[in-house]
DNA sequence: AACCGGGTGGCAATCGGTTGCCATTAATTG
DNA sequence: CAATTAATGGCAACCGATTGCCACCCGGTT
């Protein structure tokens, strides 16, 4: 059996569809059926070898490359993953973008970067619109209220970063216990009036690491003054550092480095000594954390890795999906890098 | 797939099917073909306006919502457009991303990161892969050999980046011309040897600024030094911070900033004074290279314009096939800033 | 000789839209 | 008033895979 009889017409249509290369093109230069093509190389067991490596052979020679619309279309498997970040510009997802596209890639998967600039409104738009062209997403640092997420968990396998909600897969950077380990290093160089420069209300790690602030004071029988919000951007590290000198306090913690930096920034503005007249920790440790002036004693948080993790899990929950994970949440650690910013109280 | 009648039988296609609203339930509810649900929704002229106005109304109280894969696969357009970067954690390529993501939501594209990790042969291989999944693709700082570009080019609707290869639209950062502000500059504050650290071999950007840099030297009858390549992480800086000063010149002009910074950091640890001793002027403004330690000099380029530039010229091309662009490449200004790491060459 | 069952491969329906072509109807014109 | 034309909407054939179901082949049983 044998050569296609009208073999001739074949390597022609080959040629004039130029790299539209389809299962029918294979299947016809060897003889069998589409179908047939298809289990070949998505199921290579259902197929026998001989068979099986003629096709192969002849996917290869043709330099075919599956559609992955029509693939999804029936099958509704996408190999894409989403990620959601409220702002592509914040340093902090840097790290997670790469930890997941490098896990993404590693499986075959592709991944779609979306911004929500922020916004629970426009993060709920864009989750709705993508929802069926993706196999799952990744939220990090969600705005949307639990309720609502706890809905899109239930129609689409969805992992937070950051985040926790009842019945919806997490990865988790301990910070909080990283602001506990903050506050032992600040309290141990004698401060006593240490503030939180608080990060945007709807951010669930704001709260958390607020929460772990007051205890770890608690703790020295101290009480933690707490300002803000404020945005997250170097530029409100304008607004924070003053109100910061107005608490009196001797240190700062501040919800991530982005503000942190921006603080530095305008204490040198304005002629004031960091660590001499006041201390400064900041919470990620993101590009630039090891370069500022003074370098910023930070939570070095594993970013890169809670990306991974984050896709590592997606995926897992993706092959099996009818049974109940064994777990849900993952919490990473994080441990205090003491830099330069921090020092002792200054003497009163 | 063959569903059975009955539809949702298994618990996985039950919890598909919900939400799940395509143009069929559309026109059942109103009374018309899927044809022309479809066009009402995609065409909107080729369908009276009383129709289509209960169709939109049928569509919005269903909460339709369009699947991309369907449309992809008929009429070929993806409303996707892909982003290859050599390395996503690259802070030069943050704000491109952040410029491209903006303007393509405008338009309601979808964009796809791809992460090259600076290989050649990774790049070509991932863009075979996701051809036929977007529309078009942008590609910063290809490392691509001309000739494979423009093959690609060929089958594929694509915009370079910084890199200029003849019949491939781009848009460029005239860097060179800001690297003649750079010497200008220098020259002006009496430094008269001044190196070039040079970035990858392979980066086509690399080659622009050398050439702008001799000639600028060459017109002050001066000769540039050139050191490199290196890596362009900060840990190359080290290596690069030796070299510098194994030359003997007063200031160094780098590939980027990345390298820059890592040049004083390494200067810092050796107690050289910048700019005491040596002026370092850096390339492309991250983030980061005003709150290093000295805040950098250096060529300030509108990355996040480069990106919208380049999705804008890149939906131009899709909107008009056909036609001929009027303009293949966009060309954008740099200009120098100035900050503390440059300054009088020493006195010999 | 009739039967059984695992291994293979083909048929054809299906995923959800898009679009060329045609029929119908309404509007315009000589 | 008949005839030409434009606007509108339906039919059905795709797009390129996946997959349930069934037929067939073949060796091994009873």
């Amino acid at each position: 059996m044998c050569m296609n009889p009208e073999g001739a017409s074949s390597p022609r249509a080959a040629v004039r569809r130029e790299g539209r290369v389809t299962i029918n093109d294979i299947a016809a230069l060897t003889g069998v059926a589409a179908s047939t093509v298809s289990r070949a190389l998505s199921r290579p067991d259902r197929v026998n070898r001989v068979t099986r490596e003629r096709i192969q052979a002849a996917a290869r020679e043709l330099n075919y490359v599956p559609n992955t619309q029509a693939r999804a279309l029936s099958s509704g498997r996408t190999e894409t993953v989403a990620l959601l970040v409220s702002d592509a510009t914040n340093p902090f997802y840097f790290g997670l973008i790469r930890g997941a596209q490098q896990q993404l890639r590693a499986a075959g998967h592709a991944l779609l970067l979306i911004d929500t600039e922020d916004s629970a409104e426009l993060e709920n738009h864009l989750l709705h619109k993508v929802r069926r062209s993706v196999d799952g997403v990744i939220l990090a640092a969600s705005r949307l209220p639990e309720q609502t997420l706890s809905v899109i968990a239930a129609e689409l396998p969805v992992v937070t970063v950051n985040r926790n909600v009842p019945g919806v897969r997490s990865v988790v950077i301990d910070s909080p216990d990283g602001v506990m380990q903050a506050v032992e290093h600040l309290v141990s160089l004698d401060h006593r009036a240490i503030a939180y420069v608080a990060g945007p209300p709807s951010s669930w790690a704001n709260e958390a690491r607020w929460r772990a602030m007051r205890t770890a004071m608690a703790r020295h029988g101290l009480t933690a003054a707490r300002i803000g919000p404020f945005g997250v951007s170097r530029s409100s590290g304008s607004v924070a550092a003053d109100a910061l000198l107005n608490t009196g306090a001797t240190a700062g913690v501040t919800f991530n480095d982005l503000l942190a930096i921006g603080i530095l920034r305008r204490l040198a503005e304005r002629g004031v000594d960091v660590p001499g007249e006041i201390s400064v920790v900041g919470c990620d440790d993101i590009f630039g954390a090891d370069f500022c002036s003074p370098p910023l004693t930070t939570l070095t948080a594993p970013i890169e890795q809670a990306g991974r993790v984050a896709v590592s899990m997606l995926l897992d929950h993706l092959e099996h999906l009818g049974e109940t994970a064994s777990r849900q949440t993952v919490l990473l650690p994080t441990h205090l890098t003491i830099r330069q910013s921090s020092g002792p109280a200054p003497r009163r």
